[in-house]
DNA sequence: TTCCTTGCAAATCGTTTGCATAATG
DNA sequence: CATTATGCAAACGATTTGCAAGGAA
């Protein structure tokens, strides 16, 4: 079970990197076919994962139904806006403290935690005040 | 828009409140169809995302792709056994408040939080007590 | 009668997989 | 060379949808 490198996983990654907005794995196959126009989508995803997995990106599930990925690895949570279906980081420090700690009424054993938030980005935010004062 | 009244849909709801497993829509649909065997897949898709709109049952979408549905719309929590993948009722008072109000460093406007736990469920953790002690 | 709901089947969508070929170490 | 990775296309599983027929108000 050795990696061997491959360009085609070099550039998903590099992609990733640049981008802030948690793209879905089509969008990573549509950018990097641009550089190497000759990737398969099937390749796009068995990357993705092997990438999730090896802890190098992170896979973010978000209700939606569709995978997002995060080249971002740090301690992060995510917040999905409501109008526009974007996701964007937020700062929370401390949340998994504050859950572990948390009064949590439980027979079996809790290993972790998964949380994500919702709302109005501020770019929507910016655009709703500007048509209704 | 109006709702009408449907044997099928009232029977989606009925088995649904019997059940604390939080059961997916095949399974709904092998249940239900026991007692009227005509029911289609289709229907009952259609009633669930009517009756999660309503209010009257929740969506739970908890990571693993499909969506599970409980006729418990009270506050609580969830549980994912990593061992058997069941799902399991928590209580865990006051999360969202303490989520409220946690150094959340954000530009846009927050309005709600999804929440789940995962970790080894009762059954799981008695069983690999039984079989290494 | 009006309009909601159904059953059925086909369609959609994100994702996975089998396989022969190409690239890596 | 042994092994891992790829492209392609077919398969997949969960969910949605179009449509003609059935049922509720």
């Amino acid at each position: 079970m050795a990696i061997k490198y491959s360009r085609q996983r070099q550039l998903i990654k590099d992609f990733l990197m640049t981008r802030k907005d948690h793209p879905t794995a089509d969008v990573v196959y549509m950018n990097v076919r641009q550089k190497y126009p000759n990737i398969s989508l099937g390749t796009v995803y068995r990357n993705l994962s092997l990438l999730s997995e090896l802890g190098e990106i992170r896979r973010l599930r978000l209700g939606d139904g569709i995978d997002h990925y995060d080249a971002d690895t740090s301690d992060h949570y995510h917040v999905i806006c409501t109008q526009c279906g974007g996701v964007s980081d937020v700062k929370a420090d401390g949340i998994g403290d504050i859950l572990g700690n948390a009064n949590i009424e439980y027979d079996g054993e809790i290993q972790g935690h998964v949380t994500y938030f919702y709302g109005i980005c501020e770019k929507c935010l910016k655009y709703s005040r500007a048509c209704c004062p």
